[in-house]
DNA sequence: GCTAACATTTAGCATTGGCTAAACTTTTTG
DNA sequence: CAAAAAGTTTAGCCAATGCTAAATGTTAGC
């Protein structure tokens, strides 16, 4: 039976493990991601801000940054504004060089603006070290 | 104040939202893959199969295709093997023609056969039909 | 054809990430 | 400076997706 198995069992678990897990990554880097934009773009991020650009109302936003502080990636006074850890700036810097690496890519490769700005959201989160090389690779080669 | 805004709120809110609805049609898509494969190979899908395949109990999986049942992605009798709808099927062979594009499309850039297989299965449901396109138009030229 | 092994389902729990409504704090404004 | 507006938090709900333990059904071996 199991004539050429395309993956191997322990490979597919090991990817699907992986996404499971990577969605609460994700959401967090989603939030650090745009709040050092925040605090980049106006000095301060706050809580209305963030719930905007995400598209969830202010009591989500709130439930989730009580959760990333208890992760240590943000620091937070009640009523006051959200400010990164330094863990939280180091996952904000290294997920906005993903991003700008996937998007600058998608666009060599000849994708339009709106489709890679919307496609460089939903990918940054699963490109591992090794194809984000291979992107910059050919942004190098290629002309980026 | 904002200087250079480098996305627009809604483009963020869309990509936002998008992948929140998106991570049940993920999991949908990661099922019915996997189960159209079961299928090919062996003549038909049993549940302790799925679980094995995805790492998770089946009791999971029992649940997930009550939920497959209910979207009229799947038909099951109690205690049978698990077949595909027609709507099943067809989302079954995009996601799995999809999932082919990009892990070629990752090996032509030279991402290895193991990175390849990882990341196509994360990637797969985050790639919009323009980058899909773009992918073979890169395969078509550069020789895939 | 019983029994044991295997497969499936159900029950019940936890966590995550949404929501609305309401309470509370801070800021703005008349 | 008091009242209104704006922002934040809490409470309580829901659905999805995971788990373990236990019940139930099917299949295989003796």
């Amino acid at each position: 039976m199991t004539p050429k198995p395309k993956r191997s069992v322990p490979a597919r678990q090991e990817a699907f493990s992986r996404t499971r897990a990577d969605h609460q990554l994700e959401l967090a880097e989603d939030y650090v991601e745009l709040i050092a934009e925040l605090i980049a773009e106006r000095g301060e991020a706050r809580g209305v801000d963030v719930a905007r650009r995400l598209g969830v109302t202010t009591a989500t936003v709130a439930k989730t940054l009580r959760r990333l502080q208890d992760d240590k990636l943000i620091e937070q006074q009640p009523y006051r504004a959200i400010f990164l850890s330094e863990a939280g700036r180091r996952m904000a810097a290294e997920s906005r060089r993903k991003h700008d690496i996937v998007e600058t890519f998608l666009l060599a490769l000849g994708v339009s603006a709106p489709a890679a700005r919307i496609d460089s959201e939903g990918l940054e989160h699963h490109v591992s070290a090794e194809t984000l090389a291979a992107m910059e690779r050919f942004l190098k080669t290629r002309g980026g």
